[in-house]
DNA sequence: GAGTGATGTGAACGTCGTCAACATGACAGC
DNA sequence: GCTGTCATGTTGACGACGTTCACATCACTC
């Protein structure tokens, strides 16, 4: 498709954007090892060492693609829980938000595994939009993270989570839907169910009875009698 | 350490261990990227084509690597198991040992997280041992899967997991901390709390709870009200 | 004691990330 | 309108990695 020199200007314009775009294209295809410097500089038509005039390295360049993909899964997360629409019962149209805003999430990580795996190869936190060794705190806009603290803070306003399990009920939540995610995406799960329609439902389901459910059975945790 | 040439005789003796050895050690300090032929080549004092000998391919080592750390990410929830002792309350004793067998893996991807990684860096399957695209299903012994599949037989025998929620609970459950474990090494929960061991409780307690809770939430889910 | 097959060596190829020296040209100030 | 400047792109190189191929060594069998 790409002749290998259709750019005329010695100058390219725009390479940043460009070179995030084919960035972003090979992740798609092929996740974090497939973002290459080589390959997109390639790709556009440019030399490798121009990528060195927009990103200080190859892990920058995985970092601001990650970015993009985190913003991108945050406005899926966010339409799922637009579309679900207000009724007359507050508590069961929190929990309906809540059941869209993980199956949208579990629906990126398996329509686009690539673009999943890459966003948490760099090493960019979710709460804070801080990377582990990176100066820029501020590019992550629409975080995930904060989308599913919304919908626990709807839970919590209405009643159907109790406050007292408020506190670490992100974490909670998270790790049910990132592992899930993460375990199918690896194969771990090969042979366990024909669809993995029912994985979600189970997992979710899981979820939410956890979260909400009487804490009658919780008594006993704090002091397991063999240690 | 060692001198790059502390071996003498032209044959190495025991080549495939000693490389599968030197490339946990590789794994374990600097994750399944950190897995190299010619490093782990160098170590030992051999040429980097030697290990062609007994790999077909990068991939194969760090399979082979991946699958060690899961005989011992197996051995330790078996032996965190085997830790909680038999009392007179059996259901009791199933929830301690699912809490010990959750804790235990936990506690391995935090202490060892470049193991951790290895471990499912390469596509090696929990159920069933198979890999992605190889052909050698055997060499799982001590799988993870199948003792939290015991445990949780063992909560669905004494009743406090209801059997019509058996199906699906360890994809669920596996789902939980598997999650946890993963998010915290991201980094991507820096910051929510001072003390991780909050943490794994709360999610522990969710699990448990979302498992063997009475399901009286459980009724709304079907059909949530927006679509 | 000769031959053979498993195991290790040496040198090479192509790819990758990265850097330093140089080329180009958009744009400001005269 | 000309010229100098500086961001932006190029060229060519370096070292590391995975991988391969022809060759060397040596344990073991007949």
């Amino acid at each position: 498709m790409v002749t290998t020199s259709d750019r005329v200007s010695y100058h390219h314009g725009d390479l940043r954007n460009a070179l995030l775009a084919t960035a972003t294209e090979l992740a798609q295809a092929g996740g974090p090892a497939a973002v290459q410097l080589r390959e997109a500089a390639r790709r556009i038509g440019v030399s490798p060492s121009a990528a060195y005039r927009h990103f200080v390295d190859q892990a920058d360049l995985l970092t601001a693609v990650a970015t993009g993909v985190l913003n991108e899964l945050a406005a899926r997360m966010r339409a799922a829980m637009a579309g679900v629409h207000t009724t007359a019962f507050p508590r069961l149209d929190a929990l309906a938000r809540f059941r869209a805003v993980g199956l949208a999430y579990v629906d990126f990580a398996w329509t686009q595994p690539g673009l999943f795996r890459t966003a948490y190869a760099s090493g960019v936190s979710l709460p804070d939009g801080t990377e582990t060794a990176g100066p820029d705190p501020s590019a992550l806009i629409g975080n995930p993270y904060g989308i599913l603290a919304d919908v626990l803070d709807e839970m919590a306003d209405t009643g159907v989570l109790p406050r007292d399990r408020r506190r670490h009920a992100e974490v909670a939540a998270w790790s049910g839907v990132h592992g899930l995610s993460m375990l199918v995406l690896d194969g771990a799960l090969r042979g366990v169910a024909d669809d993995p329609q029912e994985l979600v439902d189970a997992t979710l389901e899981m979820i939410g009875i956890g979260l909400c459910a009487p804490t009658a059975l919780g008594a006993h945790a704090p002091a397991p009698p063999g240690g």
